[in-house]
DNA sequence: CACCCAACTCAGTTTGCTCTCAGCAACAAG
DNA sequence: CTTGTTGCTGAGAGCAAACTGAGTTGGGTG
């Protein structure tokens, strides 16, 4: 799921671009206004932004302008009903990455998203785990204080499979299957979760005695 | 003066683009046709290419993707007659990064140009690598310690390849195809990744059993 | 033609991941 | 406290993956 947030005041067109985005794999936060936009993107982390133009209470090249300046690198989508050159040279100018007029269609809309994101590969497969994020593709923790973690196939396997879903406790017979190709003794399991606690410190996997593992701290 | 690539069939258009970038701090070099530029893009180092749809000997958006498969990643922007949104999503699809129809205004591309530039500053092919920096136009490393290494093409465009992402583990598969043309045996790459750690010393690649190689250490 | 260097192949060696096991620690129930 | 059960941990065997040195090919150059 990648990020988006879309600052639009238009009610309708909002609910739609919000539908068809969430289709296509984002996960929209909406904005009615500049000032809200604004707000949302300085607290929150997006790997994208798409912000109409014709804002009430910020104007949007104003936003962007503000945004800039206060060091958000975030890739930025200018969507106007104001199509003249000179209106797509103002918004480029301003410090967006790409401007669409109004009327467009979706799938170009979809498609220059897409050249956006492809230069920001952050949407690799990654998974919140406690202290830092997994990335399932390299096969690495990446944590919060700053360093990272290499985990080996059958660590980042059983890692990914908790950190799948956090909250929910796996018996060992059940991991040994899905990570351990049904192994001979139950007890690798043991030693994986003990090569991860090694690894990522003892926060990340609880044991529930009798029961299997989990992610995360009892709480 | 920011070195840029042309490829454009149309001899007026050309010169007449060339002329007005030149007045913008643009360096042009001019290719005449797909072929052409296929092989400038691959010797020289260019900040950002603009490329004609329509061209003979390789099409434009076929240029593109031979280009991106090589591991090439200068920004792309295509000018095109053809301008219905369908047109406009092969385009962006196939690796551009934007996509103009003609016809357009100058201040436009303009505009536009200096968006993709903002985002990708100095694409000068100086990469950082752990210890140094890769310099792909002289295919060397020129190191903090002092010393300069010269390294052979494969080497040069290996590294190259991985510099531009640091942090992401490349595949065996991968690399074969993009750097040593889809050779017999995939152990050219490990081969290669010898050469480049015997000259460089360990800390430059890094390798992810089971999955490929990566720049530097993770820290 | 002889030479050199880069590109590639190959096979013997080494590395490190996976899994087993056995002893120890923690815990709950009697 | 004692005892049985469950989980933790370190050591090590087996093996596939990766490393590395040596050799072959082929294009370019004096």
């Amino acid at each position: 799921m990648i990020p988006l947030l879309l600052v639009e005041d238009d009610q309708d067109l909002a609910t739609l671009l919000q539908r068809v985005l969430s289709t296509e794999g984002y996960q929209v936060t909406i904005a009615g206004d500049g000032q809200r936009g604004l707000h949302l993107a300085m607290t929150q982390s997006f790997e994208v932004m798409v912000l109409d133009r014709g804002l009430p209470a910020i104007e949007g090249l104003d936003l962007i302008g503000r945004l800039r300046r206060r060091g958000v690198t975030t890739p930025m989508l200018v969507l106007s009903a104001r199509g003249t050159t000179q209106d797509r040279v103002d918004g480029l100018d301003a410090g967006a990455e790409d401007y669409l007029a109004k009327p467009f269609e979706i799938s170009e809309l979809l498609a220059r998203l897409r050249a956006l994101l492809r230069r920001h590969p952050d949407h690799a497969h990654t998974l919140p785990v406690p202290g830092g994020s997994l990335d399932l593709a390299n096969r690495s923790v990446r944590r919060t204080r700053g360093d990272a973690i290499e985990l080996s196939e059958r660590e980042a396997a059983l890692l990914g499979l908790l950190a799948a879903r956090p909250e929910v406790v796996f018996s060992r017979p059940d991991l040994l299957a899905r990570v351990f190709n049904d192994a001979e003794s139950e007890t690798v399991v043991d030693t994986y979760v003990h090569y991860c606690r090694k690894k990522l410190g003892h926060g990340v996997i609880s044991t529930v005695r009798g029961l299997g593992y989990r992610l995360g701290r009892l709480s």
